[in-house]
DNA sequence: CAAAATGTTGCTGA
DNA sequence: ATCAGCAACATTTT
C-alpha cells in the first residue's frame, strides 16, 4: 500500500500511539514475515524492550527499540492498527504486540508481502535491507546531480522502471513515479540514458515536490491503504494515477494507461513526449 | 474467469 | 560480470 508519504503518515501515527510503550508480549501468526531469526528468539528479544521512538528510511519503519531496530516494511498491504485495549485479532492480523499498560499494537496485511526483523543499531544502517538505498529525498544533498549519477547505471532502462529502484530516487513507487514524470512532462518509456540533464533537473524537482506535497495531505488513500488518522487526501490531487480517460489538468487530453516493467503507469500523450 | 493491485527480490538469459 | 526482464510471493477485487 504504501509509498513515502503513506509511510511516514503511518510513522508519525505510531510515534503518537506507541513511542514510549514498553512490550510485554509479542505473536506471531505469520512466522515467515520474520526475517533473519526464529520466531522464539525475536519475541523473545523484545520482551521488556520499550520503543523510544519510530523511525523511517525510505519506506521503511524503524522501531527504535533500547537495543534493536524492529525494521518493518508494508510492501503493498502492511498497517497497523493500535488499540488501548486487548481484542481479538482479525485473520489477517499477523502480529500482536502487547504493551505493558494493556495496549497492543496489531500488525495486518491481507497479501502477507511485509517483513519485519531485527538489527541491532550500530549495523542496521550498513547491512541488508537499509544498507544500499539513496539517501532521504528531502536531504539536501540528495541533487539532481546525485539523482544523474544514479541513472547512469540504468542507462538502459525505462525512466519509469529506474525511478523505482529504490536506490535511484529513495520513496517513490508506481503512483508517485507517474505523478513526477507527468509533472516533468517525461514520457516513461524514455530510455535513462537519453534524458538531458535538464530533463533529470525537472524529474528531480518534480519527484522531491510530489513527495513533499503527499506528505504534507497524509498520503493518498486508495485501494486498501487507509490512514491512521483518517486523513489522507492526496489522492484528490492525482493527474494522471488511476485517471484513465479522464483529462489531463494541464491540457486535457485524455490520459492512457500502459504497462512499464510489468507495473500499470499513466501519462499523457500529450504532455509526455515519446524520446525513446 | 482473467487481470490487476501503493513492492521487492531472486532467477534467467543476454 | 552486469544488467534488463520477469516470475514469484498471497489475497482480494473488478
Amino acid at each position: 500500500m504504501p509509498e513515502l508519504p503513506e509511510v511516514e503518515t503511518v510513522r508519525r501515527s505510531l510515534e503518537r500511539s506507541v513511542s514510549g510503550k514498553t512490550v510485554s508480549s509479542v505473536k506471531v501468526y505469520h512466522p515467515k514475515m520474520i526475517r533473519g531469526m526464529e520466531v522464539a528468539p525475536f519475541a523473545d528479544a523484545l520482551h521488556q524492550e520499550r520503543i523510544e521512538r519510530v523511525e523511517r528510511r525510505g519506506k521503511f519503519l524503524l522501531f527504535d527499540f533500547d537495543r534493536f531496530y524492529l525494521v518493518s516494511h508494508l510492501r503493498m498491504e502492511g498497517k497497523y492498527f493500535p488499540y488501548p485495549q486487548p481484542v481479538e485479532r482479525d485473520k489477517h492480523t499477523h502480529v500482536v504486540f502487547r504493551f505493558t499498560d494493556g495496549s497492543e499494537l496489531h500488525y495486518n496485511d491481507v497479501r502477507k508481502f511485509g517483513t519485519m526483523e531485527l538489527r541491532d543499531k550500530e549495523t542496521a544502517m550498513q547491512t541488508a535491507p537499509l544498507a544500499q538505498l539513496e539517501r532521504e529525498p528531502f536531504d539536501p544533498e540528495f541533487t539532481a546531480e546525485v539523482l544523474a549519477e544514479n541513472l547512469i547505471r540504468k542507462k538502459r532502462s525505462p525512466i519509469k522502471t529506474a525511478l523505482l529502484d529504490q536506490s535511484i530516487f529513495l520513496g517513490l513507487g508506481n503512483i508517485y513515479v507517474d505523478e513526477t514524470l507527468h509533472a516533468a512532462r517525461v514520457h516513461p518509456l524514455t530510455k535513462a540514458g537519453a534524458l538531458t540533464l535538464d530533463d533529470i533537473s525537472r524529474i528531480h524537482q518534480a519527484g522531491v515536490e510530489v513527495l513533499r506535497q503527499a506528505v504534507e495531505a497524509g498520503g493518498s488513500t486508495i485501494r486498501s491503504y487507509v490512514s491512521p488518522s483518517g486523513k489522507g487526501e492526496f489522492q484528490l490531487q492525482l493527474a494522471v494515477y488511476g485517471q484513465k480517460g479522464e483529462p489531463c489538468p494541464r491540457c486535457g487530453t485524455a490520459i492512457e494507461k500502459i504497462k512499464v516493467g510489468g507495473r500499470g503507469t499513466h501519462f499523457c500523450p500529450t504532455c509526455q513526449q515519446v524520446a525513446l
